[in-house]
DNA sequence: TTGCAAATGTGAGGATTACTCATGTTTGTG
DNA sequence: CACAAACATGAGTAATCCTCACATTTGCAA
């Protein structure tokens, strides 16, 4: 796992690759880094971050910085990815065990509640994801994670319809997946009210898809 | 509509107003700038456009470009705010005599496809509109344009479902828009075949919730 | 026509910022 | 303890957006 954040090879177009820090004091100097960063966005949004500022934070050189991420936008990305993994950990348990179209309806609603209550809360997050459009290697991360966050969502539906085409329902969950993605992205840069009512709108919509009327 | 090109204030976070071109030969200039920006996003992507290259094919100088553009992400802007005019009219015209369940579903089948094959046909559009959620003045814009749009879906509904909720009507049309254009962002940064699939698993989604099963 | 103010045109240079690299320091290990 | 590999440093490089002082052109009133 540690190998992810330093590789920053990401898509084959930039990156040169870095080292991974070994030792116990660079790799509590990266963490620190990351930290640095992290609060940086927070305050600012990861487009006015400036790399010397992270360093200064971190109380660590800017060629340090350049020791482990090959590139800026690897520090971002290292961020998003300690997201995904700690996201798809949490959709993979709420969706395991579901076997029944209102066990489905259950675990689908509180997940989007407890994604928009992510998006609405974590500065960090909203930031990485609302410009996940801008940068390729971003946009790549977000279409595995939820491709992988689709798959469970696939395994539910051939449970309770073994006899659709599986691969209609491949569609159906990713698709349903990136839009409620999509929602969450609007949702949070329109007010808080109309916000509110396109997630319950989104999650009457998908589960009309997903559990039929 | 000159003044909007010019005007470039979008946001409320930079950009100093610049002078609109009032003389014959000064439009002709400004055309010329937005016709080799245009090119250039075609050939690299609006991020890789430089300003330099810009002028230098318009066959301006550098000092020009800025006399009329506030900065680089006002050309972006400039060239954004034709493609939703266009859009805007054409959308109108799909949706404006709509009066039947089996008319809507008919146009807005044709709109969908209409889009999606822009989508692929244009790689200027194309670029603007995936950068849309990087680019605070572009992701305004798609915001207007996108309820502005939603706007004549809404009228569409109200005709044939007078009894509901005016206001749930809006969301749902909103949401539906937002949707297609995120199913549109996706569709081409996958591959071409899931790519038709998924506008059409968005297309059957969101005709069902608009003129029901 | 002519004079002049406003509009337009120019491009060298300022300012910012991501990123490099030559050099020095620390750490683990035989 | 020697020594290679890992790590740390920060002044300097390169790329690029944008400014500004000055030159030129245009439209128009006298």
């Amino acid at each position: 796992m540690e190998g992810s954040i330093v590789s920053g090879s990401q898509d084959g177009q930039i990156a040169s690759p870095r080292r991974a820090p070994s030792q116990q004091r660079s790799r509590e100097r990266v963490e620190r880094m990351l930290a640095a960063a992290s609060a940086l966005i927070a305050e600012q949004g990861s487009d006015a971050m400036r790399m010397g500022e992270v360093a200064e934070r971190a109380g660590v050189s800017i060629g340090s910085l350049y020791q482990f991420f090959p590139d800026k936008r690897a520090i971002v990305w290292a961020l998003a990815e300690r997201y995904t993994a700690e996201g798809q950990a949490c959709i993979a348990a709420a969706l395991a065990e579901v076997s029944d179209a209102e066990g489905l309806r259950r675990a689908f609603s509180e997940l989007v509640d407890i994604y928009y209550g992510l998006f609405l809360a974590e500065p960090v997050m909203r930031d990485i994801w609302s410009g996940t459009q801008a940068d390729k290697a971003l946009r790549e991360l977000e279409l595995v994670d939820s491709r992988a966050n689709a798959e469970f969502l696939t395994a539910v539906l051939k449970r309770l319809r073994p006899a659709a085409d599986p691969a209609a329902l491949e569609t159906t969950a990713f698709l349903i997946w990136q839009m409620g993605e999509a929602t969450m992205r609007l949702a949070i840069s329109v007010g808080r009210q109309e916000g509110d009512d396109l997630v319950a709108a989104y999650k009457r919509m998908a589960l009309r898809e997903l559990v039929g009327e």
